[in-house]
Order: C-alpha cells, then structure tokens, then sequence
DNA sequence: TTCTCATTGTCACAAGTTGCGACAATAATA
DNA sequence: TATTATTGTCGCAACTTGTGACAATGAGAA
C-alpha cells in the first residue's frame, strides 16, 4: 500500500473575491455530496510535504500559506457505507482499495490564496471542485462543517499576530479592499478611519501611486506589503 | 493488533511547585533516555479519549484541562534503532511488537494539573516519571524538545484568552501565587500593581478570608474562580 | 507597649490604543 | 462650475496599561 493507514489530512483553502471569503468544496461523482479536498500521506513523506503536494494538485499554486489547525480523531467520523458509496459511484472496486473504508483519524490545514491564480482541478473521486461563499456552503459530509467552523474560529484569532490578510491579496491593494478583506474573516464591520490608521501603524505597508479607478470620486492609494529586510 | 498503527500522541505535563514551572518526564529503563509521556489509540477509541486514558494511567487524575496544540509528523522523527534499544532493555521481544519500530504521527497535547494532587506513575518502558524544571530539562529523545518548546509557546498565546492559571493553582489561592503562575509561563517578571488590578477587573475572581501565614507583615487574601454560572 | 520591616491593597498619573465623527481633498459627471 | 461619492487625516473621548507611591497590616524586636 502506497499511503500510511488511518492517517488522512483535509484542507480549508480560504480565497477571497467579490467582497466575499469563500471556501474550495469538492462534489464527488453522481452522489451531489460535498466534502473538503483532503488526502493521504506516503510512507516515506513528510506530512507537511504531503497536504503541499494535494494542495499543489488541486490548485496549481506552489508557494502556499499553509497551517495546521487541529486534528480530529473522533470514531463518529468513520461513516465506511458513505465512503463505500463514493468508492463505488467512482467506478472503484472494493477489493482494490479497502483501507479506504477504514477509520481516519485527519490532521486539518487551512490555506490562504489569492483567488485569481487557481485554477481548480478535481481528483478522482469527485467531478467538480468549486468555490463557495461562507455563508452559503451546501451540507458537507462527515464533520466537515465542523473543520471549516474551527478553521475559521482559528483564522480569526490568527489574524492579528500573523499578519494573515496578505495571503488573500493580490500583490497591490487599496486600504478598502483590506478592509474588506478583515470584515469578511471577522464577520463583522470595521471603522473606517481605525482600521487605516492601526494597519499604517503597524509599518508592514508601502504606499504607491494612486489607483484611477474612473469613478467619480477621490482616487485611492495602493499599498502593497514591505519585503522584510 | 490493539492500537491504530502510524498514530500516536504525546503529552506535555504541565504543574506549578516552587515558583517555577515544570513539565513530567519519563526515563526509560536502564537507557537514562528521557522522552514525554505518550500512548496510542485503540480502535473504537476516540482521540481525545486516548489522550486522558493515558494521562489518568500516568497521574491517577480523572478531570484535566487538556488541549491540543499540534500534529508532528516529520519523517526525521522515526528512529527505529532508538526504539529498538529501548524495547530491548526492557524486555521486550521484538517480534512481539514490530509496529512499535513504524513511523509514527504524533498528536501533542499539553495539560495543566494541580501539582500536589499527582501520583506519577511509569509505564511498562519505563523506571520513573518525574518533575522536571523547565529550565533544567534534561536531553529528549525523538523530536520531544520541540514538542515541549512548541507546548510552550502555545500556553502563552492562550494565557489571557482562556484563563489557563486556574488549572495550576489549588482551589484558594493567594494574588501573589497566581502572579507567580503568570510569570513562570510567561518567563518574565510583571508589575504587581497592573497585575492585581487586570486580574480583579476580569470579574473571574471570587476574594475570601485573609489568610495568616504567620510572616511579619500584612496578610494576603485568598481567591478562588468563581464557578459559571 | 511601641517600633521596625516586609508585604499587600489601592490609587493617581502618564502614556498609549481604539471607537467615532468631522473635515477637507479629490476625481469624474452633470 | 456645481455635485457627489469616496478617501486621507485628525481631534476628541473612552479605555487600557506601565509605573511609582501611599497607607494598612501582621508579626517579631526593643
């Protein structure tokens, strides 16, 4: 067997694109289930290696930012008749891939990545992989919800120690768009003027020329983020 | 087989004596290797479930604050000679256990106990479990320093949100020892004053009789966390 | 009894941070 | 030129935190 046993990884990547913070979910085959993009770890790789490498296979993206979360290990998440369905709605046969029906215990990643640069690619199991709104996610399988409610829980509390926005940013941004970014991983709205000013305080912006945006309005600045050093 | 393969977790131990935090450590037969204390899962056993299994065996304790704070599962970890050595010494065979010579994914979790209420125990591989300063650890085996340096880290970004220093202290306690749990975490000295007042502003603590410890001069008062509700 | 001394509870003050609203500046359009 | 939506900035109040100071206390010493 190629993967270590009963060891699995599942990944939360987080993008953000018309003012909202959405998620990649994966359909599999004719079932209509969804569930989060995961995979399994080879013997002889490291783990963090291997959610790079699936991460790699379902997004195109090389450098990611990547961490662990938690690892859930309860045996309520070992539903073998649902795999089984999946495994076989897929064309599998059983007898080729039983350990697949066993219990999982899976270490849990998010991922931050700029929208505009994947290009989303499903596995074997599953027909599509699309991105959906937070707040419109369909059911997903097993404790899935679950992982995305304690990935987002930990994205909040990481926002402000890791400098996390600018994962989800492309290269040069306005303050608002920011903003808009903080306000979709908090849930909540920011004060304007606060915001500007503590995020001009932390010293990690550059400010470029202007943005002409052609509205009719005061053009903004473009920030984008000091290279440390 | 028993366990779940490939998985298992270790357990950073922390208790508060002396004004210094110290962690339990265990020493393998004859080899003086030191090395945390760990378990694996048992199929139909939840992880977590595992975790105070094999803190209760260790500590006799029932009820522990136990958190999760990482998964390690770098290849580098797996040093089946090391596990040899030790399984010989203490009388193993090996064909007995050979998937205790597997690589192994680790989940680490630290807990917080009340110092005077443990019993340490040894296991099966071991001679002794005993307290060890932090500031004096002997050589871990495996990746174990990390861990515990890890599990470090982590009390102290979760010290303020999840008011940690109850679960080191007994039921009643004095402003100066709980300052003394603060500052031994933290590893840095705090201001009384600010102390005292941020504790008392939080409205967790419930103030108590005086306590007389017979010293010349003016007597602190005893505090408890007041129970939710 | 009175004095001494270490420790404790509390507070005033300065310095810093944050929420909120206001103001002027700007870019396109009418 | 006037209008309008948006942006950069600032002043103010409220709140938090670091720091030192003060009086109160409990036991032993004089």
């Amino acid at each position: 067997m190629e993967h270590l046993p009963h060891i699995a990884f599942d990944s939360v990547i987080f993008g953000f694109s018309g003012q909202q913070l959405k998620i990649l979910i994966m359909e599999y085959h004719r079932t209509k289930w969804f569930a989060l993009p995961g995979g399994f770890v080879r013997y002889g790789e490291n783990l963090n290696d291997a959610v790079r490498r699936g991460l790699r296979e379902r997004t195109g993206l090389e450098d990611i930012y990547l961490e662990q979360f938690y690892t859930f290990g309860d045996v309520s998440r070992h539903q073998p008749e649902v795999m089984k369905r999946i495994l076989l709605a897929s064309g599998y046969r059983l007898e080729d891939c039983p350990w697949m029906l066993d219990r999982f215990i899976s270490v849990a990643y998010y991922a931050l990545i700029n929208y505009d640069q994947v290009d989303p690619r499903p596995d074997a199991l599953s027909d599509s992989i699309n991105w959906y709104s937070l707040k419109d996610l369909p059911p997903l399988l097993f404790d899935h919800r679950a992982v995305v409610d304690r990935a987002l829980t930990t994205l909040r509390s990481n926002l402000d120690t890791r400098l996390l926005g600018m994962n989800l940013l492309p290269p040069r941004f306005t303050m608002k768009e920011m903003q808009q970014v903080y306000e979709a991983i908090l849930g909540q709205s920011l004060h304007r003027g606060s915001f500007q000013r503590r995020m001009l305080g932390l010293g990690f912006l550059e400010r470029h020329e202007k943005r002409h945006s052609g509205q009719a309005h005061k053009s903004p600045y473009l920030y984008s983020f000091k290279t440390t050093g």
